[in-house]
DNA sequence: ATGGTTGACTTTCAA
C-alpha cells in the first residue's frame, strides 16, 4: 500500500496539478490537507473519474482534509473524536483538521489518520496555545489507536520541524511556532508513545533534509531554503510493514506548485 | 528591520 500525504494549499487552485499527479503517480491512498473548501464544493467527480473514492472533512476558506483511495475505505470519522470537540465554545469543531478511515489493502487493513496540525503563529499567543492544546487531543486519540495494536498511520502536515537538520537555516526559525521547544517536545512525545517517523526509519543518518516545504517568498525554492514539516508517524505494527519512505521533491518545481510536496510511505499491506 | 508570495475572498487574514 503506497500512501502519500500532501498539503495541496487549496483544491480549487491545485485541481489540474492534483489530477495529473493522481494519474502519473497513482498512490493507493492520498491524504490531503488544506483543501480550503466545504465538503459540497470538493471536485468529487473529477477525482472519482480517476478511480478514487473520496472522503472529505472540509470547511470554507481555511483548513480542510480529505482522503482519496483506490482501496475500499471503512469506518470514516470526521474530526478528533473527543470531548473538547463538542465543547461549549465550538472552537475546535469549527476547524476541520482531522479525518480517519481504514483502508483495506490486499494483505491487510491500515488505519489512516489525515491531520493538519495548527500552525500556531504568532507565538506566544492564543494561536500557539491552540496548537499545543490540539497536540494534547491528538495524543489522547493516538493512545487509543495504539492500544488497538493495528497498523496505524498518522500522516499529514504536522507544522513541526523536529530537529535542526530538518531546516536549511534552523537559526531563522528559532522563534517560530514550528520550531519552538514546546512544539518539538510535543512531537517527541508522540514518538515516545511508540510512533515512528517513517523518513527517519529509512534515512536515520541524513545530515540535512529531506525538506517538504519551501515558502513562496524570497526565492526559498531556488535557494533550497526548505523545512521538513510533513510526516508519516507509524504505529509499531505499521512500522513493521514499512518498505520505503521518501519525499517527492520534484513536485515543487512544476507549474503552479503547492508550497508543500507529497511525502510517501509504502507498507506491505 | 523590511519585504517578499500565494489562496480565498474581499480588503484582509492565514500561511
Amino acid at each position: 500500500m503506497r500512501i502519500a500525504s500532501w498539503n495541496i494549499n487549496g483544491v480549487r487552485a491545485r485541481l489540474p496539478v492534483l489530477l495529473a499527479w493522481l494519474e502519473e503517480r497513482g498512490p493507493d491512498v492520498a491524504l490531503l490537507q488544506e483543501i480550503k473548501i466545504p465538503d459540497e464544493g470538493f471536485p468529487r467527480e473529477e477525482v472519482e473519474r480517476l478511480g478514487y473514492r473520496v472522503e472529505t472533512h472540509g470547511q470554507k476558506s481555511f483548513n480542510g482534509v480529505a482522503i482519496l483511495s483506490r482501496l475500499a475505505l471503512e469506518d470514516v470519522v470526521r474530526g478528533l473524536p473527543d470531548a473538547e470537540g463538542a465543547g461549549p465554545d465550538g472552537e475546535d469543531d469549527a476547524q476541520a483538521r482531522w479525518l480517519e478511515a481504514t483502508a483495506m489493502g490486499g494483505k491487510g487493513a491500515v488505519r489512516l489518520c489525515c491531520l493538519y496540525l495548527p500552525n500556531g503563529n504568532p507565538a506566544p499567543g492564543p494561536k500557539y496555545a491552540y496548537k499545543l492544546r490540539w497536540f494534547d487531543r491528538l495524543r489522547a486519540r493516538a493512545a487509543d489507536l495504539l492500544a488497538t495494536e493495528e497498523p496505524v498511520v498518522l500522516g499529514g502536515d504536522w507544522n513541526v520541524i523536529p530537529e535542526p537538520r530538518d531546516a536549511r537555516r534552523p537559526e531563522a526559525w528559532a522563534g517560530d511556532a514550528l520550531f519552538l521547544p514546546e512544539s518539538r517536545a510535543a512531537f517527541r512525545r508522540v514518538e515516545a508513545m511508540g510512533f515512528y517517523d517513517a523518513i527517519r526509519l529509512r534515512r536515520p543518518f541524513d545530515a540535512a533534509g529531506p525538506f517538504t516545504f519551501w515558502d513562496y517568498q524570497r526565492g526559498a525554492w531556488e535557494r533550497d531554503d526548505g523545512i521538513r514539516i510533513d510526516h508519516h508517524l507509524l504505529s509499531p505494527q505499521a512500522a513493521d510493514l514499512l518498505r520505503d519512505a521518501w519525499v517527492e521533491r520534484e513536485a515543487r518545481a512544476g507549474e503552479k506548485p503547492s508550497d508543500h510536496v507529497p511525502v510517501w510511505a509504502e507498507l506491505d499491506a
